[in-house]
DNA sequence: CGAGTGATTGACTGGTGTCAAACCCTGTGG
DNA sequence: CCACAGGGTTTGACACCAGTCAATCACTCG
């Protein structure tokens, strides 16, 4: 497993200065590391978490469950993310987290030494203040996506999203990022059927700029591919 | 107009314990009010604000503008709602935000007023980030709304949102809460085409849960509505 | 080789979008 | 005071996208 602490480091450090003490600060936080089951819940609904955690390897997800079972997917996280920083300061996760297939690792961090590191070390507190406003950044292009595009462009997006967030971590081989997700699993993430999932894949297919099997993408054209999902990466920078 | 510094001290405290002495920093902050005019764009997508508002009155729509002219809602704010808090750390702002009507009143702070005050005192910082923290929590109900919801318990759920979140900041008149949106626009919302909603509009009429007209709701059978729109508050308190 | 899981396809139905017209209300001007 | 225009709402007709049901196919594993 990689060094926790430098994934942790060269995550905050991509969007927010800090200064070699900050960094040693963070170097200095304990933490406990495991690896998750597949399909094992990180958190469910309804807890009051104490720890927050930073994915360390492998991909995990968030979702709502809803009172008809239907699942909902809301977001996909990469090595780097901290999946639910949010709970640092909601009293009770109104979501839950689980590992997508067997590659996960994560590292959980006290509630309470992350915030009196972020109260003694202003730095750290906005590194990680920031990484919470990205997600909410995701969310709402989530809203956008789901509500607001066609079925083809909704998954060619999702597919640039996550291509994008990969290569940044820099867990993209060749042209390839993981999604380890079945099509129904897609279909929850996108709020459309199974086999509507399946049939939009073969559209997408069709134009020759993407692919999807095994859990992974393969990106075929770029260009052609953000064109189809109004792609602008903008709102992950930040 | 009423007192910036009490909606403020009132919202903040309302979800975070702030003492005598936080409530008097906040109290020390400089702001600038003014009035929006209607449609007027507080902020657009794009932009990197040097101020955060605070909403002292009427109501606000933050949106995404899809390439296609297609616009997207992705949350409404009442009084003491700070809609753009998330510029505070974010460089370039992803979405614009509107005044809905003529009734908007906006207290505006400065981020270096808000940033220097956040790193000398944790408390207010920890209130002013669970305010972002709640902001993306209903952002993530807004991605399952209208992504797992039939049409008509979309809309139920967000007129149970509205009106709760009016509610708890004493603007309901009755059993009514102002949502100054037309049919079209409560379509843009709910990522649905405005002769779709105003047909599911009709569908709640029929269920005498609910009525809509003139910019605001009115509640006629708030079990019943909270029923069919599966609405569960859990998520707005944190 | 059979069982099980996921992917794929077909047939059918129902919900949603588009186009278009009629209706309602309000403000304006003759 | 009435006629008219304009914006928003409501309704109808129709096409089409998407959901459900169901069968088949492909692959892995015991």
């Amino acid at each position: 497993m990689p060094d926790i602490h430098d994934i942790l480091i060269a995550k905050l450090a991509s969007h927010s200065p800090l200064s070699a003490e900050d960094q040693a600060a963070l170097k200095g936080l304990p933490h406990r590391s495991r690896e998750l089951a597949p399909d094992e819940d990180l958190i469910r609904q309804g807890e009051m978490p104490r720890v927050s955690v930073m994915l360390a390897e492998g991909e995990v997800a968030r979702y709502h469950m809803l009172p008809s079972g239907r699942r909902q997917y809301l977001s996909l996280h990469v090595a780097g993310d901290w999946p639910d920083l949010q709970s640092l300061f909601l009293r009770r996760i109104d979501h839950s987290i689980c590992a997508l297939n067997d590659g996960a690792a994560i590292a959980a961090f006290q509630h309470e030494h992350l915030r009196a590191l972020a109260a003694r070390n202003p730095p750290v507190a906005h590194a990680l203040w920031r990484e919470t406003l990205i997600d909410a950044s995701i969310f709402r292009a989530a809203i956008t996506n789901n509500s607001a595009r066609s079925a083809k462009a909704r998954m060619a997006h999702l597919f640039c999203e996550i291509f994008y967030r990969s290569k940044r971590v820099g867990v993209v081989r060749g042209e390839t990022a993981a999604l380890p997700m079945h099509q129904s699993q897609l279909g929850e993430t996108l709020g459309m059927a199974l086999v509507t999932a399946n049939r939009t894949l073969r559209e997408l297919r069709r134009t020759g700029s993407v692919d999807f099997k095994d859990g992974r993408i393969f990106v075929l054209d770029w260009t052609m591919l953000t064109g189809i999902g109004e792609f602008d990466p903008d709102y992950l920078n930040a």
